[in-house]
DNA sequence: GTCTATAGTGGGATAGAC
DNA sequence: GTCTATCCCACTATAGAC
């Protein structure tokens, strides 16, 4: 299992890293697979036999991004207490992560939204990320007070949400993402409150039918799941 | 104004026809620019001088959709009352609209997602059909009571709304669309039903910051709005 | 202003030899 | 696993006919 890395996996790496540094630099669509093949040092063709398309190279972003996520959220939640503020500690890392992409990250957002894209986060081949993701979410939840039919679902929604604040981000150029921060700070406070009344039986019929709903939402298992 | 189209807008015209038929039956990505030129009788050049790219076409697509959409909707407003009913009239307009173009949409949404693309409905230059859009969601709320705070805003709400529907409609492989089925019918009930509920003095201060948030959110002038 | 024809370029993707 | 050679097609450029 943690064997030498063999030859094979060092050079997917060095083609990963190249296209990674080149994204960076000058995007996505300015950079050329010739151009991350001749900085990795290795043909056009063998960078294709590792990637099938220039695409999947944003899979390994994705994959450091979340590693760098959840770095980063770590020691926020240690010191976060209450849903409103975790929520915050959670949210506020991923946008700090994702900055310096952000000038490009519209293109991986505009991939990742094809359904038949594996980069989708909703389709099923990207479901360890999305399972990755929502386990944040229950980390935020950790001492939180949920009503227990709720407790199953919340992770999920809390994910789906942050996936919506992310949309936002993608298309918010004002300076140092002010809407965003106001939309994070204003709806992770809506959200803290509408959990803690969730419980109360004024609304249960209205937690009933959301729950109702959500399983009517459910993909039956062989296709892909919005 | 009414006059005879000129040859230039037939020979467009034309285009765009040969395109959509293209697009319906092999789908964006196999259909080439030469062959929709050909289709239209056109030369491979002619095609670019109306359409400056491939992406261009689409944008025909999106007005021809939401002519149809409109059109479709209609009569179903005609005899819908209340607002889950007119919600409901114009959201299976819609969707029953966009039903052939599913396997393609995809592909649409794919371009549309991306901030710098005049498709995306966030974009400054959709802003058009964005205030069509909006439209039609005002004209579902006549004859419907609205807080006067509210009124503004929500036309704008609800097209969002209808954003998202689209957006779960793409992902969405069910049979029948079951899943988006269910997803309206629920939705336009739990909305209607907000909307009834919302002049309530006891969700006032709700509300007023659910008000000053979107408020808070408004892009200034000059850049791109999520 | 509308259109054709033709010849290119660039870059994503592939085939097949080694 | 790696390379070289090639394909394909979006897109550009241009020169000129009507």
């Amino acid at each position: 299992m943690t064997d030498e890395p063999t030859k094979g996996e060092r050079t997917k790496q060095r083609i990963v890293a190249a296209a990674l540094e080149l994204f960076r630099e000058q995007g996505y669509e300015a950079t050329t697979m010739r151009a991350v093949a001749d900085a990795a040092g290795v043909s056009l063709g063998n960078a294709y036999y590792y990637f099938a398309a220039k695409d999947d190279l944003l899979a390994a972003f994705y994959g450091e991004v979340h590693d760098a996520h959840v770095a980063a959220a770590a020691p926020r939640l240690l010191r976060a207490k209450g849903l409103r503020e975790r929520l915050r500690a959670v949210l506020d890392a991923k946008l700090e992560v994702i900055e310096p992409y952000h000038h490009f990250a519209a293109l991986m957002f505009r991939t990742a939204a094809d359904p038949k894209s594996p980069l989708n986060p909703f389709h099923p081949a990207s479901a360890p990320q999305r399972r990755a993701g929502e386990q944040l979410f229950a980390e935020v939840l950790r001492g939180v007070k949920v009503p227990k039919d709720l407790a199953g679902e919340l992770p999920g929604l809390l994910w789906t949400y942050s996936m919506g604040i992310l949309l936002f981000w993608i298309h918010d150029d004002s300076p140092r993402r002010a809407r965003t921060r106001a939309l994070t700070e204003q709806t992770a406070d809506l959200v803290a409150q509408l959990v803690a009344i969730a419980g109360n039986p004024f609304l249960r019929p209205l937690r009933r039918r959301v729950l109702a709903l959500l399983k009517d939402l459910q993909p039956r298992s062989n296709v892909s799941a919005p």
